[in-house]
DNA sequence: AACATATTATACGAACCGGTACAAAATTCA
DNA sequence: TGAATTTTGTACCGGTTCGTATAATATGTT
């Protein structure tokens, strides 16, 4: 349980009173505040009581609130990225590894302790993002990134004979990618992980002819 | 500008002194203001600046934020409901109504005076839905208006012959709002208008087959 | 033991927040 | 003209928010 991966931290000491905090336990904490009441709905007193660090430390270790949003979400999307493409290298038909695709979304949108969460980016980003260009930019891109690596899988499923010859791999990665917002947005509406799942199902089924 | 379509307002004057505003524009200048930033992103006093209206006035017209706020989205509701109504029933054929519905939804999307708002449930609502019932419910069942109405429409259309015999009009209904919803998505994410009409072009294409 | 260093904890300050009491203003009615 | 009625505008209230200055604490170094 807290055992390193490593070389199990023999890093000597800093030299002065020590943290009382792990740095990436505070910030995924911090992130989780985030998650539930959003950037504008979540206060540095929240943060505070989530990672059980007072104010002053907060900053001193992350910076102000807005650079701690950024973080966190950079962390989401770093998560995101790395979730969605072990599901689109493993094996299986195209339809298995669309169906391992939503249900890792799946798993982080359902990711938190007692309730749902949906996706942090739809979740939260988005309120921000048109008043906010550092925020927009950074989730521009992860679409972008996202939308490439859907296509790319897709391009090779068509190539192997997976999908028609004629199938349009840029096409159906939009609707890849709109299957996973739509997925994002009713999961944080209430709806049920089964229920999402079945409507995942279903847009894989027409996808995938 | 001040003409009245119905009766030109001759009900006789109220007792009092008049009021310095039209309830429905101040509303609708409210529900501007949230659109851009936020429930929680949008304080009574910038309610108060985008109608003119001071604090006092807009809690006795209106009620309290969260009231207001109630109020906003119900009206957008009923917009949209009323939107899409329209181009589901226009004529033509079947990717041809969906494009109105879709080029409907672009002009509320852009009806910004200076910017791109996205949709107002997606960019303001879904943010507060976690933590808010009341919310949830009014967006929740929305959704399931709207996907409802798509179903039916695309019911017709297998019926009439427009889609294969086989088509589920529950699973095609699905992926036309998963469209709606990434468009949403993205347009607050800064998508053009062109983009996103391209990107709805594509999947009214795999849609209809 | 004394000093240097890094963090934690308390407390403060200025601005903002949602909400409201109260007086001033504008109108109708008698 | 003056009373009644309704809205507006100012000012205030208690609480929150973000940020920071300052003191206390816990460690390594000499």
């Amino acid at each position: 349980m807290h055992g390193g991966t490593k070389m199990d931290k023999i890093e000597k000491r800093p030299r002065g009173r020590p943290r009382a905090y792990e740095p990436e336990v505070a910030l995924r904490q911090a992130a989780d505040a985030f998650w539930k009441a959003g950037y504008s709905g979540t206060s540095l007193d929240d943060l505070s009581a989530a990672t059980g660090m007072n104010r002053p430390s907060l900053r001193a270790a992350f910076g102000d609130k807005h650079t701690i949003y950024l973080r966190a979400l950079a962390d989401y999307w770093g998560l995101k990225f790395a979730v969605m493409k072990v599901a689109l290298a493993s094996p299986g038909t195209l339809p298995e590894v669309l169906m391992r695709v939503y249900d890792s979304a799946l798993d982080i949108y359902f990711s938190g302790d007692e309730h749902v969460r949906g996706c942090f980016v739809v979740g939260t980003a988005i309120t921000e993002a048109l008043g906010d260009p550092e925020i927009q930019d950074v989730v521009t891109g992860g679409f972008r990134k996202l939308d490439a690596d859907f296509e790319t899988r897709l391009r090779e499923a068509r190539d192997a004979g997976e999908l028609k010859k004629d199938a349009d791999p840029e096409a159906l990665a939009m609707l890849v990618s709109a299957t996973m917002h739509t997925i994002a947005i009713r999961a944080r509406a209430g709806a049920s992980r089964a229920e999402l799942r079945k409507l995942a199902q279903k847009a894989v089924g027409v996808i995938t002819g």
